[in-house]
DNA sequence: AGGTAATATGCGCCCATAGTAATATAAGAG
DNA sequence: CTCTTATATTACTATGGGCGCATATTACCT
């Protein structure tokens, strides 16, 4: 693990980029494993566009990376690079299960993963 | 510690509550202990009532509890209701002491506790 | 009551950003 | 090349929220 974050500018994004409903789903759902563009915007009905703007906008904020392969895009959770950012992946983890809205975004996951994405797995 | 944070909504609105810059100020000012309104201003060198403002969103969002005592307020950290709640707490805590707007606002702190600040203590 | 200090709030302006819809780009498939 | 699918981006609107300024409220003192 890296240093500890050096400037409040970093705190602060990373902050906003958790401070979204959309994001906050996305980040949870990101937990189960990488995943492309079209599932994120299946499994969570969210339209497309936004989707792929609010995962643009975690990229920049560098809390999640992304592999393209041929037409897809897949993104998953970014290794921490600082203590600080490591803490705030836990609270996703560690607390969001017993939250309706993420328990039911991970039914629709399992049975999309089930009949498959619409992309080939790596 | 209490059960889970149980609706998005509390979630959401406490990510919301930590993005801000003069918000996460307060936030990791007031991991020192209780401090009136006018000390948060005076020590962050913010406009009264931008503290007083900030510190009322924080108590909304149940991050802070206030006591008051004749014309003074004293806020402080609340206590965390949530496991996701304190790991939250924990990310102010484990790193942000090498930021230095905040290492800089913990000096402003310490001289103004030598001197007193603009209230009477407990 | 009148004065002062501490805190809270109402109001208006402005900017950042979320959202929608339409479209552009890019990569196969045939 | 054309069609389809996956993803990204642009243009626009709406709105939430931050900020500053002035003022209200509250408590205490004389």
């Amino acid at each position: 693990m890296a240093r500890a974050a050096t400037t409040i500018n970093q705190i602060d994004r990373i902050f906003r980029a958790f401070a979204n409903r959309s994001r906050l789903r996305i980040l949870y759902l990101l937990q189960r494993g990488e995943m492309c563009v079209g599932d994120v915007h299946t499994i969570l009905d969210l339209p497309q566009p936004r989707a792929s703007r609010h995962l643009a906008y975690l990229r920049k904020a560098g809390l999640v990376q992304v592999r393209r392969a041929g037409q897809w895009s897949y993104y998953s959770l970014a290794t921490p690079g600082t203590p600080f950012h490591q803490k705030l992946v836990e609270c996703l983890g560690c607390c969001f299960a017993e939250v309706p809205e993420f328990k039911a975004d991970e039914a629709r996951a399992r049975k999309l993963k089930k009949f498959g994405g619409c992309c080939p797995q790596k």
